[in-house]
DNA sequence: GATGAATGAGCTTTCATTCAT
DNA sequence: CATGAATGAAAGCTCATTCAT
């Protein structure tokens, strides 16, 4: 089990297959009752070489949070096309948030749960990447809202927030929020949920952030687009 | 440091003090960081009593779990009035929630952070109160749906749905589950940002649930109560 | 479970008690494995009392020991005629033995194995009880020779051990050893073949030791007496 | 104290040295009272690594009784020469006997003191050893038996048994039993007092078994034969 | 470059034993 | 007389980490 003792590679694939076999132990195990012995077992090296590569436990975690959080990004990133409007942005990144838990559990795991809950500095590792994604989801907000109705929005706005012609930061900021927690939320739940697609979930939330529950009780959801997110995701 | 070292107390109040103990430091350090020492000094009794009364690290974790589960549900239901309409009565669960999850940080670590991340069963027995509040929640939106816009629902769904009069169920729970989750998410949130108070967090998120972005673009936010929630949360 | 929960007993009767489930205890969980947590339980008493009446685990042991000890010695004399001819004599007391052991299983536990396996105080304990048994053996096995075949021991043995007219000492207690030996270990086997009473183990005993292997070959076994060992055996 | 603190030994060496220090502290402090601790510091290694070898006190407590197990059965077939007659056989198997458990008396003590004391799984491997034992005995009873006197056996045997040509197998078995019971007695006695020699313990065995003590007091004792048990036991 | 050998430190858990009532 | 409350001390076991080859 684990990798096939492959003998003389060069640093930079042995490292990946240390933190590929580090993700999937602490992933399943918890950074804290993760061993050593497990992982180096796993990778198919002996433990004085993963302390040469990595350092130590801490380092090597960490190094699993910057690697599976870049992933994370690049993933989204890369799902989304900047030149459609911010609805189909937001829409577009989500399934590909979604497809890329789904695809990578244990990841998932590690920056979700475990990162989090081991206090510094692994939690502030994940909280940057947190950052840059409710950084864009703030940004499509804000983007929707100028570019969606805007004189509807000038005006109807000027009459709730009279002294502050935009929407107050904070306000963003908790919305951007709200989004993300669902998001991070529905990820685990479309995961153990059998037969719920990425697209699903996305949809789902879509609806749920966009509409309303207010306009869905009406009928009148947030209509997600004919064509699929399109083969560039995931 | 610590419980002032009083001799010779009958058993329940030991354990309560036991049980106080262990919720701040499994809270602050993590479920495997936290020793039994620490929190036997912590308590202000030596460990063999901790053992005597609590049995294990396990049994502890859970009854800490337990306790705090269900504290907060208890919060959460002592918030609510269950003769308002849906909206309202989504507003003060979501009060009474932000103030007790804000008052007790350290038990939300536990129930929110620590149980999840650290398998069966303990993630069995914060899922179960989970449930509780997602079920409380697709009831408020279930009964929003009926008792909202009836017609409009009506005939609006119909034309959506047509071979379905309600709202599918895997997409109510999808939306209770995104409501939940969004909640957690600003919980935490609202804790770490300074200046949030329970009832901005609460605000946000029913404005976010309750009209969508889409409303909250056109200037149409959800319209929160001119009293406070009351006295009676918290 | 264990006695009845009775209250205000004189002491003697609940020292008793108490070693009744000593006994019990050790003899099947093994003095170091026994805790005086069980043994207090199961004599239906507090922990404290126990201390109280029998000062500490060591002494509660040995306690047990010379209990149990007596008890056997008591029932190996109960069960022997000083009156009859030797070979009747260890008849008799082996018969008293295996009967007494078999019907006290875990007192014989305690003796035989607890008891030497756990070092001083309580191996010397036991040790005096033996070298009273051993002691009665060689009384038997001397008397055996002197009563039985008197001129052929003397013109026999002179021959063979001419600067000594007796059976040198050690070499009796040898044998004497050997005996009890025997019997301690037929006993254990006793117990654990089913089917095995007291009177066949006593039989083979002495057909071994009576006898001898020799003879035994040569179809002269020792003679067992008609009459069954007597209602006066336990 | 204990072994010189040699580094950087080969597993294998390192292992006997652990169960060397084993079988010592076993052997002297009994099984639960002997702590790891004193066991690896009288091994002159950390404890640590003896539960990387070793696995458990349990594992290491079996692995002590294998050992002597078969260290004690391979002297005892040492010292025998099959092709020698059954009583001869016999004599030399218990000069080899005792002459390994006289030099060998923390082994002794492991196996019929602690072995059998502290339940299985330990009881279980020596049972083994013993049954071997046993069987052995067994064959020279029947082949002394067959060899000895056969005409006389078969007339003399006719009439006592007549429906059964041999001794009842459970009857062989006891006498094995008793055989073995008294020499393990007189491995202890022997060891406990001074001056006692292998050959002398021996002797007296073969005479109680062999002539029995019936012959024994007409002066019929077995002989033993003239030239020493062969310097090739022990 | 890679590893078998080795350990300091710390964890959970248990037990015999004693106060204070 | 009897006990609920409480603990000092130690045991088995594990782990991250490092030499020496």
């Amino acid at each position: 089990m684990g990798a096939v003792k492959t003998k003389r590679m060069p640093r930079a694939v042995r490292e990946q297959q240390m933190l590929d076999a580090a993700v999937r132990t602490f992933g399943q195990r918890g950074y804290m009752a993760a061993s050593m012995d497990e992982i180096a077992e796993l990778a198919g090296v002996s433990k004085p070489l993963v302390y040469l590569y990595l350092n130590s436990k801490e380092d090597l975690f960490t190094a699993c949070i910057r690697r599976e959080a870049k992933a994370l990004v690049d993933a989204v990133r890369a799902g989304v096309r900047r030149d459609l409007p911010a609805d189909r942005q937001l829409w577009e990144g989500l399934g590909a948030f979604f497809t890329h838990t789904g695809e990578n559990p244990d990841a998932w795991s590690v920056l979700h749960l475990q990162a989090r809950t081991h206090g510094e500095p692994f939690a502030g590792e994940v909280t940057a990447m947190r950052e840059e994604i409710v950084a864009f989801v703030t940004q499509l907000i804000l983007a929707a809202a100028r570019e969606a109705r805007p004189q509807a929005l000038g005006c109807a706005r000027a009459a709730r927030y009279p002294h502050d012609p935009e929407l107050p930061e904070r306000e963003v900021a908790g919305l951007a929020e709200a989004l993300v927690g669902a998001a991070e939320s529905l990820a685990a739940w479309a995961n153990a949920t059998p037969g719920v697609t990425p697209r699903q979930a996305a949809a789902t939330l879509m609806n749920f952030a966009w509409a309303g529950l207010g306009d869905l009780m009406a009928g009148r959801p947030w209509a997600p687009p004919e064509e699929p997110p399109g083969p560039h995701v995931g």
